[in-house]
DNA sequence: TTGAAAGTTCTCAAAAAGTTCACTACCATT
DNA sequence: AATGGTAGTGAACTTTTTGAGAACTTTCAA
């Protein structure tokens, strides 16, 4: 049973093949919900030979990459890694002055789990209104579908059913409401609350860059 | 004959029969407002067996992707699935003035994928030295670790091996680099290059509210 | 209460999938 | 030239899943 075991550790040592087999998997279950059979994957990456697709698998097994939830059909399953589990190691906070500190009792960080839920959804931000919150042009804003806010929060408002904004909420006495852009150049906005409807909450923001 | 009666998060490794009927399943309830019979699910999935059918059915109830109401004809129920797929709906641009936008072409979008990636780590930012490029205090900070970068990235520069910064970063003549901290109260710094040290570049930014 | 419809349990055989193996081939490195 | 890692083919073999069909029990409504 001399087969191809002795291998240096490591599932990020990858051959070429190995990497098509594993993508094919991975891409299989998305669209398939489940693991493809070998034949499937044969047919996937172009070997004819059952025996071939059978020895990679094995060896993303041994490499702990893939794994088997028990014998059977279809049983494949790709191994969480931090690639696969949305998680980035949190590694401190970074200052001016100071080396990098580090953060007791975080050592990882789910992105998805912190932004995603229910009735949420991500608009893409346009203008500077809210330039001094820190929201700028072409950001991404994660909202929650809502039709309620606390005062401060900064919400989606839809006004006169035709505008939509993105501004700070504060509700006033005698049934008005106060939006507020985060911009030192645009003034406070004081309607009737019956002309303002709460579509959503910000839940995050992002940014990306490169 | 031992079976495997025991995975509860087995449920997202159906074979393909069990997809079949689970999807058979699925579209009868849909259409006919209650669940079918065991000769039904048979005919809709061209399988003339009531047995075989019952074994696949009683397969989904085990994994938890089905379940009866209560015994009897036709009380058979999909459970929920909550479904991870990192995924929010990608709605459109918002700005002041305007309904939204939609953005042709996306309609989602993959939070973790924009931020995820090898050799990537986190850092919550401490402090206001970069203020006026959006980054305030205590948002997380996506790094990507290398030790170079463009002019006008901005990087994790390690100074004199012992302080860490966020800083925009710009190569001089001579061999010297330019740090500037992004807060209008903050003047650029000038270090020879050998005191400086890239330790990663900014990926992304992210921040949540509530 | 009764009988048809539905659900359950079983056995058997076949199909589909997974596993192992021998043989070959291509590259690097030595 | 020899070695060793990686790769593909095809065949033989084992295990798991599947379908048919029969017999049985339960449910439901007339």
């Amino acid at each position: 049973m001399e087969h191809y075991e002795n291998f240096k550790e490591g599932k990020y040592m990858l051959t070429t093949q190995q990497k098509k087999v594993q993508d094919f998997i991975r891409a299989f279950i998305q669209r398939h919900g489940h693991s493809p059979s070998l034949r499937e994957i044969g047919e996937g990456v172009d070997i004819q030979s059952r025996g071939a697709v059978h020895r990679h698998v094995q060896n993303l097994i041994d490499r702990g990459v893939l794994k088997r939830r028990h014998s059977g059909w279809r049983t494949l399953e790709l191994v969480e890694t931090a690639e696969t589990s949305n998680s980035l190691p949190l590694l401190g906070k970074i200052a001016a002055g100071r080396p990098i500190e580090a953060i007791p009792g975080h050592d990882e960080i789910n992105l998805a789990e912190m932004l995603l839920g229910e009735e949420r959804y991500v608009l893409q931000v346009e203008g500077d209104s809210m330039i001094d919150a820190g929201i700028l042009d072409a950001d991404l804003v994660v909202i929650q579908r809502t039709d309620t806010a606390d005062d401060g929060e900064i919400v989606v408002a839809l006004i006169d059913e035709e505008e939509a904004t993105l501004k700070r909420l504060f509700h006033l006495s005698g049934r008005r409401i106060k939006l507020v852009a985060e911009n030192r150049n645009l003034s406070p906005l004081i309607y009737p609350a019956d002309r303002v409807r709460i579509q959503g909450v910000l839940i995050g923001q992002l940014r990306t860059y490169r």
